[in-house]
DNA sequence: AGTGTGTCCCGAAACGTTTTGGTTTTGGCT
DNA sequence: AGCCAAAACCAAAACGTTTCGGGACACACT
């Protein structure tokens, strides 16, 4: 037996298929990039050793000569969210469509963790970023860890310094507004708020939103009634227990994402409110057991998959050196009308 | 100005980093995986050029010059089952503990889906993966695309033919039957079970689990009790109205996944049945709302976060040479009592 | 016979790292 | 001064692809 011991290959490369099929290097590539001029013969003779083989190309080092991966990263602030899963599931599928390939990240809010995942891609030499920045992304500027790859913006605004060839959302101030102007409609009169973090350009619309419902009604606005919370469950809760048990409580509360919808609804059984009886509930986003819940949830619907196809396509078009679809992209919104309003009892 | 117009040099290399810090690659090299043996002196004016280059390492140049990537796959059949949400939670909290890093998979119960991303793990050249296999994959044999990369698998068993190298999850029959004699212990003698689909290890184990505990307690078994459905919510709701408007009802339903509790619920619902007071339901896996639906929902729960950090533990320790717990690891699960099971109706 | 035009294949050079095996420099010791 | 080990650095060879520039051959047309 051959003294070369450490014979531990892991992988068997485009080299060794060359040599079981009587070919060369070069035509093998030929073949798997199924280029012209290869002839039948050679052709399934290739074939046969790469199935024998069980070779696999390497990603790698296609990627590193090409100097391009095929593959684009999606980087959603919370996973848990379903209004992300199907974000991520529009990106997909239209990636797919478009052979590319993606890389999901998850940052639960944290810029920390956002960071680690873009530096992460980056270094893996994505062609290009669909981001949703997280919450508390503070003094975090995304630019300086991705230099100049192309991103595209889905759902949440961009910082003002980072730069972006795409963005792509709905008209937050603007169904926002008309959400408000539903629950005026019911009669409500008494509205408390619930948004996302101030630093964010999505909530600060979608607050801009409410209020110039609010105006536009000739009520008085009362700003002790707007409260900002972080997108998730617990300040959900938090921020609806404060507005639920102050002097004069309001007769109807819209969060801003279905996350504080969830917190809003377990603080309201909490404290054995009828809903929608004594206090309406409105969220935003919509998801798939919104029915399930008793009562079930009025809310404003996004087209979450729609976005993540066309962000993924604005993505790849620019990649290609396509030019797309004019950016930003507003996609419509859809109030949907469920059981959780209704209006207000008289006093 | 110069002559060489196609400047686009998309990525700042190593060498460039040498020539601005007037070294050599090699000691960037040195530097870079801060070995010993580069003066403070040089150190500093490499990281100076680092910074102001704004250099980001390749890791396509890198893992192929390693053969090693330090980053391992995790697919799971559902992304927007809270449960696989929680299990790739941590598989990445472990990962990153030992400073590897994941790509994250979602095949939605497709063995195309699967088999897509898989092969688009391999050609990557992750270390390793943990799989939860999709439940129609028939034909599909893993091997075959993976090769010999190390699997773990997370929560499902492996089918036969597959290699692995440890797995983890709960014991499924012990669980399930312990669930069942719950719902007996409340006086339930018709009791209706929705399983996943009987290809799946997971799910014929709850079978039996189910089984053995209806025969200990010396009750006939009722085959045509026995549904088994595709692990989904629209499964669980079909099954779900079947066992509901049948001649004689059963007083409770156990639903082997979370998904077809959901979906079960949904029928209940739509029947108008009262849960629990006409219709007992238990399900499998617990999830952050389960407590917000009306009634909220009894299950047994599976520590799906340890789940993957274990999983995750395996491969890792497999990967770097080190042996690790024993496998199959089996975690306890937990049968969290709350408002959808009761006693039954006399009639 | 000469010239062209396809077809089919190949060798070698890149892509950006790390590692191996050096070479030079430094400084401490006789 | 002379010597030597350690410290600091470097050139070149991989890693597995793709692509560029050709080479060899076959065939058709002058």
């Amino acid at each position: 037996m051959k003294s070369k011991a450490k014979r531990v290959r892991r992988h068997v490369t485009i080299r060794e298929v060359a040599k079981a099929a009587g070919a060369s290097v070069s035509t093998i590539s030929a073949a798997l990039n199924n280029s012209d001029y290869v002839s039948a013969d050679m052709r399934s003779r290739i074939e046969a050793a790469i199935k024998t083989l069980k070779y696999c190309p390497n990603d790698l080092a296609r990627g590193l000569r090409l100097q391009k991966t095929h593959s684009i990263a999606i980087v959603v602030p919370d996973l848990s969210n379903n209004f992300y899963i199907e974000l991520v599931r529009g990106v997909k599928d239209y990636s797919a469509s478009a052979s590319y390939t993606i890389l999901i990240g998850d940052s639960r809010e944290s810029w920390e963790e956002e960071r680690n995942y873009l530096d992460s891609f980056h270094r893996r030499r994505v062609d290009g970023v669909v981001r949703v920045p997280a919450m508390n992304t503070t003094g975090g500027k995304a630019k300086a860890i991705l230099g100049n790859l192309p991103v595209v913006y889905a759902d949440r605004h961009p910082r003002e310094h980072d730069t972006h060839i795409g963005r792509v959302g709905v008209d937050n101030t603007q169904a926002a507004k008309s959400a408000t102007s539903y629950l005026l409609s019911l009669g409500h009169r008494d509205i408390g708020i619930i948004t996302g973090d101030a630093s964010s350009g999505t909530s600060r619309d979608r607050l801009r939103g409410f209020i110039s419902a609010i105006r536009s009604a000739k009520i008085r606005l009362d700003r002790s009634m707007i409260h900002a919370g972080h997108n998730d469950m617990e300040s959900g809760h938090f921020h609806a227990m404060q507005l639920l048990t102050r002097g004069q409580r309001p007769t109807a509360i819209f969060c801003t994402n279905n996350m504080m919808a969830l917190g809003a609804l377990a603080a309201i059984q909490e404290i054995g409110l009828a809903c929608p009886e004594e206090i309406s509930l409105l969220g935003f986003d919509d998801f798939y057991w919104a029915t399930l819940l008793r009562p079930s949830l009025t809310v404003v619907r996004q087209p979450a998959r729609e976005i993540g196809m066309i962000a993924a396509r604005i993505l790849i078009d620019h990649i290609e050196g396509r030019s797309s679809i004019p950016t930003p992209a507003l996609l419509k919104t859809q109030l949907i009308v469920r059981d959780s309003c209704c209006p207000p009892k008289k006093m």
